[in-house]
DNA sequence: AGCACA
């Protein structure tokens, strides 16, 4: 009878009450996740990587769509294995941060061997989705071959984000290596070993402020601020206020409008399409009746490709302006 | 990175 529900290992025992507000300003321990570690089997690795023009022929099955189960509906997020053991958190968050609906990760130091794990929770289930889909079974460090694993977390993230414009979470479970080093200030550089594997996802990403605390022999610390090195960031879609009309681009130039108003179609309140061929790289807005189902369109379509598509998944924005009526 | 239609 003793029903343990705060078993990490448990299989599927969701907390009966939402877990969002943790009243005590100690952190809690995350959920554990002995995860991807044990289970030998991964979704078998899309052959998409972003951003980068891999002619693959599209001989290749359409994209998943993947629905989740209702329970599984409800997280928003992320599980990502398959890190190097030498991955900083920074990278993790420069891995999420453009992607829309994202609300904050964490990096945890498992203790277990070299294992790294990363959590990365979104405002959404559909955002978080976007995001898996997109950046599973990428390679992460095209130096070994380190290829991401990434799956919906068996629980929401119990970390509250560090705080407004708080980035990212660091837990550390590992022994502490002989080191000269005290353990006052622990996210700072370990000088060692770093050879700072650049990844595709590096931003500029130099300084940040970090406060450490001492939790048994486990160190957390929490990140309150990136200071943006001298120039700012670049343009990210969040900065484009939310409208109902999206646009669209990274189309293939084959694309015609039926293909993509059929990939559209599938979404509530999805109204017009319009194409527009911008140099033979065609773009397309799309009108839909409200803001809440263009940003579910919008999450959902994020990095799908078409049987078109050539260069790597659909990009969408919202519009600038919203479509004219007509 | 690319945002029109009136």
């Amino acid at each position: 009878m003793a029903f343990t529900a705060s078993s990490g290992y448990a299989q599927r025992s969701y907390e009966p009450k939402p877990p969002l507000h943790s009243p005590a300003a100690t952190i809690h321990q995350p959920p554990l996740h002995g995860g991807s570690l044990d289970s030998p089997s991964y979704p078998p690795p899309p052959s998409y990587d972003p951003g980068y023009t891999h002619h693959h022929h599209q001989t290749a099955p359409p994209p998943p769509l993947v629905h989740a189960n209702p329970e599984q509906q409800r997280i928003h997020s992320l599980f990502v294995s398959g890190l190097p053991d030498d991955v900083k958190a920074r990278e993790i968050h420069n891995l999420f941060r453009r992607r829309p609906g994202f609300d904050h990760c964490l990096l945890e130091y498992t203790g277990r061997g070299n294992q790294v794990v990363a959590f990365a929770t979104f405002l959404n289930h559909q955002s978080a989705m976007a995001a898996m889909n997109t950046l599973n079974g990428v390679v992460f460090d095209p130096q070994t071959g380190a290829t991401l694993h990434i799956e919906l977390a068996r629980s929401n993230s119990r970390t509250k984000r560090p705080r407004e414009g708080g980035v990212y979470v660091v837990i550390d479970k590992r022994a502490k290596v002989a080191n000269n080093d005290h353990e006052t200030s622990s996210n700072d550089e370990d000088g060692r070993s770093d050879e700072a594997p650049d990844t595709y996802y590096d931003d500029a990403c130099d300084k940040i402020a970090s406060t450490a605390v001492e939790s048994g022999d486990m160190t957390i610390s929490m990140v309150d601020e990136v200071t943006p090195n001298e120039r700012p960031e670049k343009p990210i879609s969040g900065d484009i206020p939310p409208c109902s009309t999206l646009f669209i681009a990274n189309l293939g130039p084959t694309c015609t409008e039926d293909e993509l108003r059929d990939a559209l179609s599938k979404f509530t309140g999805f109204h017009t399409l319009k194409m527009r061929g911008r140099g033979g790289m065609p773009v397309a807005f799309a009108d839909f009746e409200d803001i809440e189902s263009s940003t579910e369109a919008m999450n959902s379509l994020q990095g799908v490709l078409l049987e078109s598509s050539d260069r790597g998944g659909l990009h969408l924005e919202y519009a600038r302006s919203k479509m004219r009526k007509g």
